[in-house]
Parts: C-alpha cells; sequence; structure tokens
DNA sequence: TTCGATAGTTCTATCGCGCAATGATCTATA
DNA sequence: TATAGATCATTGCGCGATAGAACTATCGAA
C-alpha cells in the first residue's frame, strides 16, 4: 500500500473515483454533442441499440431492460416514432400491448449510431497502445464487476451538455 | 491494433467509453449516498473543498473555479449558510462583493467529507493491488488531460441516484 | 455628481422526471 | 357467459433543478 497510498493522497485528481466521475460526465456529454448531427439524443440513441436486440419486445419489457420509467418510455418511443425510426405495432396475441420494431430508416440510422460509437470510441482511446487499450478495457470492467454493474443497465444519461468549456 | 480492434468490437460493454461512462455515473451516485449521513450533497461538498483552496474569494470567483451559474451559486450559497458551514462576509474593499469563508463547523465538515471521500476511494478501488491502481490512475489522468480536462473543472454532478438496483 | 460596469440577488420560464389516475384489454373464476 | 382483478399504454399533474432576464447596490471614471 506504499504506492498509493489513499490515505496520503488528498488530491482530488490523483483519485480514480474523481477520475472516473469526471471522465464519464465529460464522455457522456461528448458522445452526446457527436450524436447531434444525427439528430439524436443519448438516450434515443441507446434504445435503437436495445431494439435491435430485442424487436418486437413490449414497450415495458424494453423499458425494463433500459431501466426506464414506463412513462417515459412512452415519451421516448412517441419521438422515435415521430422520428420514423420506430414502429408501434399491436401485438395480436395480447391487444394490450405496443411491440416496437426498427423501421428501415431505423435500421439505417443504428447503423450510423454505430458509426458514431465507434469514432467516439477511438477518438477517446487516441492516446493509447492497443496494449493500454485492453489494460484499461481489462481494469475498467474489473471495477465494473466488483460494483455489480451489469453491461445492460445504463442508470442514467444527461440529457444535454453545457459544453464544459 | 490487432489486440483490441474497434472496428470489430461492437459490444458497448467492452468500450472504454461505455465502461467510463457507467462507472462515472454509478460512482458519482454512490458518492452521493456516502454523502447523504452528513446531510450534504455532492455539489455542496465540493464547494467545500473548494472553498478551502480560496478562503476569502468572491462568490463568483468561486462560481467560476466550479463552472457554476452565479445564479446557482447563490443559492448554493445559501445552503451552506443556512447549515452553518459557511459564512458571507461583506469584502470592505468593495462592498458589493460577498467574500466567502468557512466556518468552524465547515472546516470540521470538510474533514468528515475527505473522510468519506477517502473511504469511498478505497471501497472503489478495493479490489486492485497497488499496482493496478497506480496503473489505472496513470491511464485515466492520460485520458483526462488528452480531453483537456483540468482538475478543476466539474461539468455537473447527479444531484440524485435513482440506486440503480 | 453622473454614467456605465459589476456583484449579488430575485423572478420567471423551461425542462426532465416520476407518480397517480384512466381506458383498453387480458386472465381467472363462478 | 359474466364478472373481477390484473396488466399495458397513455395522459395529466406537480416537483425539483436550471438558466436567463430583470433588479438593486456599489464601484470606478469623467
Amino acid at each position: 500500500m506504499e504506492t498509493s497510498d489513499p490515505a496520503i493522497a488528498p488530491q482530488p485528481e490523483s483519485s480514480v473515483a474523481f477520475l472516473l466521475v469526471q471522465l464519464g460526465f465529460h464522455i457522456a456529454g461528448l458522445f452526446g454533442e457527436r450524436l447531434k448531427p444525427l439528430g439524436l439524443e443519448q438516450r434515443q440513441a441507446g434504445m435503437l441499440v436495445r431494439l435491435t436486440e430485442n424487436d418486437g419486445r413490449s414497450q415495458q419489457a424494453i423499458a425494463e431492460l433500459m431501466g426506464v420509467n414506463p412513462t417515459r418510455m412512452v415519451f421516448l418511443t412517441d419521438e422515435l416514432e415521430k422520428l420514423g425510426l420506430v414502429e408501434r405495432r399491436r401485438n395480436p396475441a395480447d391487444r394490450r400491448s405496443h411491440a416496437l420494431y426498427l423501421t428501415e430508416a431505423g435500421t439505417a440510422m443504428l447503423a450510423r449510431v454505430r458509426e458514431v460509437t465507434r469514432a467516439h470510441e477511438a477518438a477517446i482511446t487516441a492516446g493509447l497502445s492497443g496494449a493500454e487499450r485492453d489494460q484499461l478495457t481489462a481494469l475498467l470492467q474489473r471495477l465494473a464487476g466488483d460494483q455489480g454493474l451489469a453491461g445492460h443497465s445504463l442508470p442514467g444519461m444527461p440529457p444535454r451538455h453545457a459544453g464544459a468549456d
């Protein structure tokens, strides 16, 4: 414990926790910026991703997957439907529920989202070597595992970002 | 680039950016939880920390340091003053401005905040060896530097956290 | 003294969010 | 078949956080 004893490291800048929070918020905001040219918010993009993996599930099922309130899900779906990216269809087996499907435009948009995501990741890790990237990924995954974070639960992305200057 | 080619890593769970966002939000929320027994929010605690380093500066100066709106600063200062942790004093040289000072209670509270911060950091990094912690810190600092993040700009902490079940 | 600039405060509009109530529909049971 | 309770989606309402505009007091300069 002599290498980095937290008891003598009161500088928040050298704290893992602080750095993670700072980077997390910054990167989330940055991703929002990168998404703007596509006319999407983070949540909307996230929903598109969830949808491909779960095409045809009910709104509530998707909402649960995303960890969002059913009420919000209505609004979120409204927006994506208005954009023509998602389609509500009555489930003939249970006409209470709306099954959600990606439209063709939605699939195309998802491809663009994936491209943005790739560019985003590349920009973030541009300063690292491949080995460092792997190292970092492994460490972060360890932390995430320790904290009981499953891969699919996004707690909450900031809707907008002030610009962080 | 054969070790972790982003072009063939579409799984967001293995993305550095995604992990950082996920961890950042989770850890910020967790810190908020740890702060609750003290009766403080993250922003308030953050302001106490900023204040020790800048005792006697004007509200606006502190606001700028923290990257918050002057309007918010008024409210923030109000709260801390109501709690008896911070004191507004008129600056005799310029009676428009309010110089901010930590009270004795504020200094005591700051010590508790630091203790919580230490425990928080320890809990986050409990699963890492000292060497790994150093490695991770170095990598994160590199990223933060690459992103142009100065040590003092907290873009925005979430006021509360749903619990993330 | 008078004028423009500045620090802090207050007021107000906006936005995101969750809870509760509602209508439609399903399932179970008599 | 008919009725009761549960479930899905939707809508309405209010709360809390926030930023921008307007206001007051004070400063510095002409």
